[in-house]
DNA sequence: GGAAACTGACAACGCCTAATGTCAAATTAC
DNA sequence: GTAATTTGACATTAGGCGTTGTCAGTTTCC
C-alpha cells in the first residue's frame, strides 16, 4: 500500500526483452491457441483449467490473468475462430468472379472447406457453442446475426429477398444461414461421408432457389 | 448370494396396489417429467441428480433404479418430447388439406407453436442436445434423420427434389430442415420476437422455392 | 402376527475441480 | 552487485457432485 509510487514505478518492466504489455498478450493468444486445440479436441465441457494451462505451456496464475474463467476463454476462441473464418470467407468472395451465384458458390466452398480442414473448428462452432450459459448463447445469435447481415451486403443481388406473402427477409435469411450451419453439422457429425462439392452445391441450391422465388415475386 | 430362490420368490411383490413393474415405471416416468421440467429450466449443465430428484419427489436411489446416469435421462426426455412433437406433427397434417403447401404449412405451424408455448421444450431440442456427448450427437444425428425422411414421404409432392446439377436429395432436405430448426432457434433465442404466423409463412416459404425450382428442373 | 420386501430420508465416501497462495530460482534495473 | 520484479512449479483450500450405503418405518404376503 505504500511503496508503491504512481509513475515511473518498476511495474511492468522489461522481461526477456519484451515489455509487460508483449508478455501478457503473448500468454493470452497461447491460451487462445491452446483453447481452440483443447475444446476442439475434448469438447467445453471436456476441457478443464489444468488441461489448457498444459496445452499452452502455463501455468494458472497465468489463465487467470487474462480470463476470469474458461467461459471468457471459450468466448474468445469462439470470436477468434469467426474472425479468421470471416476473413477467409471475404477473401475468396473477392476473388470470385462478380457474379452472384460465383460468388456465393466462392463463400461456401471455403466455408465447407474450413470445416472439413479443421474438424475442431468445426466442433466449437457448430455443436460446442450450444448450452454452455446465456452469455454464449448471446454470443452465437449476435454472430449469427452479424453472418447474416454480411451474407445480405455481399451476395445482395442473390438475396433479392421479396416480403410478398407474410414473410420476413430477415427470417429467410436466418433459415438459409441454418440450412448451411446445419448442413456443415450433419457433415460434420457423418464424418464427411459426403463429397465437398456435392455438399456445396447442395447448400448453394437454396439460396439459389430462393433468389428466384423472390425475382419471381418481384415481378408479379 | 445363497437365499434368493430363482422362481416364484417373494421379489417383485405387489405395493401400494401396485405390481413392481408398475411402480418402477411409474417412477421412471417420474423422472421423465422431472428432468423436461429441470433440463428445460436449467439446462443440461445447470442439472443435479439432487434436483432431478427433488423435482420428481424421489430419491437418488430411484434414479439409479432407472437411469445410469444423468445423460441417460436426458437421453431419454429428447425422445420423449422428439416423439410427442412428431406425434402432433402428424396429426396436424392429417387434418390439413390434401394439398402440399397446406401440408407443410400445418406441419410447421404445429410445429413452432410447440416452441413458443414450451420454451423448455424448445430449449431442450434446439439447444440443450448439443454437445454433450458423443452419444448424444449421434442420437440428435439419428432423430434429425428419421425427421427428414418422414418429411420427404409425408410431403413427397413438395419434396421431388431434382438431383440435378451435382446436388444430393439428402443433403437438400437437411439443409431444409436446418433452416426450420435454425428460425426456431434464431426465434427463441429472440424471445419470439416476431408472430408466430409469420416466422411459418417464412419458413415455408423456403420449401415452397426449393419445391418450385426442383419442378422447373424435372421439366427441363 | 411375523418375516421379508419395499420405501424414503439422509449420511458419507471419494473424486475432481476451480481458484488462490507459497516460495525458490531467474532476470532485470539502478 | 543488489534489491525488486517476474516466473513457474507446486501446495492448498474449499466446495460441489455423483454414487453408494445405512437404517428405521411401512406394507405385503403367508
Amino acid at each position: 500500500m505504500t511503496t508503491r509510487t504512481s509513475s515511473s514505478s518498476s511495474r511492468g518492466r522489461a522481461y526477456g526483452g519484451r515489455s509487460l504489455d508483449e508478455r501478457r498478450s503473448k500468454r493470452r493468444a497461447q491460451f487462445v491457441e491452446a483453447g481452440i486445440a483443447v475444446f476442439g479436441r475434448d469438447g467445453f465441457r471436456g476441457a478443464t483449467v489444468k488441461s489448457l494451462c498444459r496445452e499452452a505451456g502455463l501455468t494458472e496464475r497465468y489463465f487467470y490473468e487474462s480470463f476470469a474463467n474458461s467461459e471468457a476463454l471459450f468466448a474468445e476462441v469462439y470470436k477468434t475462430l469467426v474472425k479468421r473464418l470471416e476473413d477467409d470467407v471475404v477473401a475468396a468472395i473477392d476473388a470470385a468472379p462478380a457474379e452472384p451465384e460465383a460468388t456465393a458458390r466462392a463463400g461456401l466452398h471455403v466455408f465447407f472447406e474450413t470445416m472439413y480442414r479443421q474438424p475442431g473448428t468445426a466442433r466449437i462452432l457448430l455443436i460446442e457453442i450450444f448450452g454452455i450459459s446465456g452469455d454464449i448463447d448471446r454470443l452465437y445469435r449476435e454472430t449469427t446475426q452479424n453472418f447474416t447481415r454480411m451474407l445480405q451486403e455481399l451476395v445482395g443481388s442473390i438475396f433479392a429477398l421479396g416480403e410478398g406473402s407474410g414473410t420476413d427477409a430477415r427470417i429467410l435469411s436466418t433459415g438459409l444461414v441454418g440450412s448451411t450451419i446445419h448442413i456443415a453439422m450433419y457433415w460434420t457429425l457423418n464424418r464427411y461421408g459426403d463429397p465437398l462439392e456435392v455438399v456445396v452445391e447442395s447448400s448453394l441450391a437454396l439460396y439459389v432457389a430462393m433468389a428466384r422465388q423472390s425475382r419471381e415475386q418481384d415481378r408479379a
